[in-house]
DNA sequence: GTCTTCCAACTATCTGTTTAGTTGCTTCAT
DNA sequence: ATGAAGCAACTAAACAGATAGTTGGAAGAC
């Protein structure tokens, strides 16, 4: 029998429900797949989470923090700053693609490009960055959060063109970053 | 006893169907749902689509042809490309929105920035353009699709900031419209 | 008349959620 | 030390409502 250990339960239940929701949404995760692959009885679910929805928030307040601090934000190099998200969304692409779809099912009131839950600071020290001349004045310091986020992204899952991932050759993934840094420098250097 | 037209018919399915799979994607979408806001019975959208995927798929192909060919592209003006794009996403979100979660559904092999359906030609035009000298030689001519198409929807339901939409002001559209220009211009400029 | 279009009712299955009960560890009086 | 009590972790089974898909026939169009 397996030993008892509501810590180590609840984690299980957080990554098979991380994996699930990631690649079937909120609507298309399943609950019995979910209990399945991560061993546990379904009930527990509820007894952790509440329902399914809370499940979905558990694992995607796990989530986000870490998405949003694994790339350090450096207003003064948002070149080096896009390269970075880039290099996050192929090493956890999951990751990404549960926030694409709590954000299209509607479930993440909170901007995460935009600070995310810190109430704006980076919209700040954009401004700051600006006064300092490393941005380039007279844009909107959201209108640049935007731009260099979707940017990164563009070959991430949300994106629409080709989907970069693990498996694409180190000079696929070098030629993107060289040219992402370029075209940040360009559109927003000064 | 409402009249027989079964071209309309179809049509009011296909643009129930179009709203409800925006919505809520292709798991979250309910037949029930789409066939009573059409005002027609359940039963028709198997005789007319087979099943629910094969009614994704008619809404899909009627509105991806729809979303390429809405804004032409123009590899020699790519920040106009780039800002056409941003003002059909402001008018058509739901369409927008098909396309993502067709995208992360995993049931739209097609890369619609990359040409869609019709072979790349997008990127042979993007070469043309830069040995031309209007577009930065030196990149790969996917990439600059990815970028430009990324940049043009970043404040689309897609992205990860702030989600544009017909409510704002026109400020903020022209606002934005203006940072896209010179950000595509600054980014993939000569 | 007959062919197409339409519909109400039906079925089988799935799915989130609950319930009732079990198991094994911890605590504590003896 | 030891046995019982208490409790948190766990489980199997069932429930109710929802959901995709089906059927057989009615009714309008030609």
């Amino acid at each position: 029998m397996r030993v008892r250990d509501a810590e180590a339960t609840r984690r299980r239940l957080l990554d098979a429900a991380t994996a699930d929701f990631a690649a079937h949404g909120i609507a298309g995760a399943r609950v019995d797949r979910i209990a399945n692959a991560a061993g546990v009885n379904k009930a527990q679910i509820y007894s952790y989470f509440g329902d399914k929805l809370g499940l979905f928030h558990a694992v995607y307040r796990m989530h986000a923090d870490a998405v949003v601090d694994a790339t350090p934000f450096t207003p003064d190099d948002l070149p080096g700053y896009a390269a970075g998200l880039y290099d996050a969304a192929v090493a956890r692409p999951e990751l990404f693609r549960l926030v694409t779809w709590a954000r299209l099912e509607g479930v993440a009131a909170d901007e995460i490009a935009a600070g995310g839950g810190a109430g704006g600071w980076k919209l700040r020290a954009v401004e700051e960055a600006q006064r300092a001349g490393t941005v380039a004045a007279g844009l909107d310091p959201a209108d640049v959060l935007a731009l260099v986020t979707a940017m990164a992204l563009a070959w991430s899952a949300a994106g629409w063109s080709v989907v970069a991932g693990p498996g694409d050759s180190d000079a696929d993934h070098e030629r993107r970053r060289r040219a992402l840094r370029a075209a940040v420098a360009g559109a927003l250097g000064v």
